[in-house]
DNA sequence: GATACATTCTAACGACCATCGGAATGTATG
DNA sequence: CATACATTCCGATGGTCGTTAGAATGTATC
């Protein structure tokens, strides 16, 4: 009967994805980069990690074949293996969101201020949108933005924020969106929009949240 | 800058679903139960494990909270703390199926006689049953089929075919399925119908891979 | 070719985990 | 109430993992 063999070598292999997933800093790696492709010394810095750490967290992910790697002059690239890996870490998150209470109070009390909140649904969002009724904006760095973003969002990376407020409508509603659920940069647009007077909400998604509910998103075409 | 501390915090909580879902004999776990509610008896020897040890993994499950338990009499019966779980599972088992090459090459290995794969998309096969031009058959055991099955399957336990031939009709494609691609019961079924001159076919999907793919079940309306 | 730099590789240590034996718990049965 | 049974709890052991320090690799620059 070596069935059994058979099985334990199959379960086995997923377990590989399974142990990557298993180390909070690697799914900060995972969630940083669906964002896009990063150097090493970028996700380091991100990650509040020494290099060497980060290094070591990126191996395993590599041996998992979550993620690739390319040289380019000095630099080392790391990317997601494939648009499904965002989707898993998506999947990761939601599930743990669902069944940890931990999670769920901790995003709770994490939006700073909840009446910023979008109320409104995705689709009704994208319909908003399209028609012009609000503003949406990426506050994440640029490249990020351009690997890919939301349908009709324009680029307002937090940084740049207080010196481009020309470019932003004054009479419409400016919903801000960042990496996702675990990522504060929204909030940090809230808080300065709103202290200068704009209407201003944050939505909770990221891309892979955006693309993972089955909608559409914008990559730049080069 | 305690933003650090409160992002190590979220990572950390789904970091608890990762952990669990990071060794063989747990991921079986899972897949086991995504085909029903079970007592730790027949988990332990469809795992070919002991108790103690299914148990110990039960419990590492249970403190992920992916699974719950019940008591009922002298025993304790299990079941996935909801169906985004057993999602989950396909996802995770999706990915490595992507990117391992390693799983890509034994799954392929395994399907006794490949020409016995049902070439037809889930689609398809869902319009020709519905018509009654194949016999989809679940050759699982019956409380797992009476938990969710295919539409328009019957069922069929691979243990009761030999006795059970009568039912099954001669002129049609029968399509036999299982708990899922890593499952060999309907590889099972398929050899046993073949020998007995049966036109027959498997499908790799399970209920879980069914369900992932937006496609309907059925459950016993009790 | 020597130097600077980004990154990986190697080695080592402590913490955690899978597994197993034995004791304990809680439930049904006689 | 004693016994059988299913399951969990506790403790021990060996292996694996996260983390850190130091050496090595490979690329660009002067």
């Amino acid at each position: 009967m070596n069935k059994r063999l058979l099985k334990d070598l199959l379960y086995e292999q997923v377990a590989r994805i399974g142990k990557a997933a298993s180390s909070p800093k690697r799914l900060e790696l995972l969630d940083l980069l669906a964002q896009g492709e990063k150097t090493v010394e970028t996700l380091a810095s991100e990650l509040s990690a020494d290099i060497k750490l980060t290094s070591a967290h990126l191996r395993v992910l590599k041996e998992a074949r979550l993620v690739t790697f390319r040289r380019e002059g000095k630099y080392i690239i790391y990317q997601l293996a494939g648009s499904d890996v965002a989707g898993l870490w998506v999947n990761l998150r939601q599930v743990a969101e669902e069944h940890l209470l931990e999670l769920k109070m901790a995003l709770g009390q994490m939006v700073a201020d909840p009446a910023k909140l979008s109320a409104v649904s995705r689709e009704v969002l994208l319909e908003q949108a399209k028609r012009g009724e609000v503003c949406v904006i990426d506050v994440r760095p640029l490249n990020e933005y351009e690997t890919a973003h939301l349908p009709f969002a324009r680029s307002m990376p937090v940084a740049e924020i207080e010196r481009r407020l020309a470019e932003l409508p004054s009479d419409l509603e400016i919903v801000a969106y960042c990496r996702g659920p675990f990522c504060l940069l929204s909030d940090e647009a809230v808080a300065l929009l709103a202290a200068k007077g704009y209407r201003v909400r944050k939505i909770l998604d990221g891309v892979s949240e955006w693309q993972a509910a089955g909608l559409p998103v914008e990559h730049l075409e080069s």
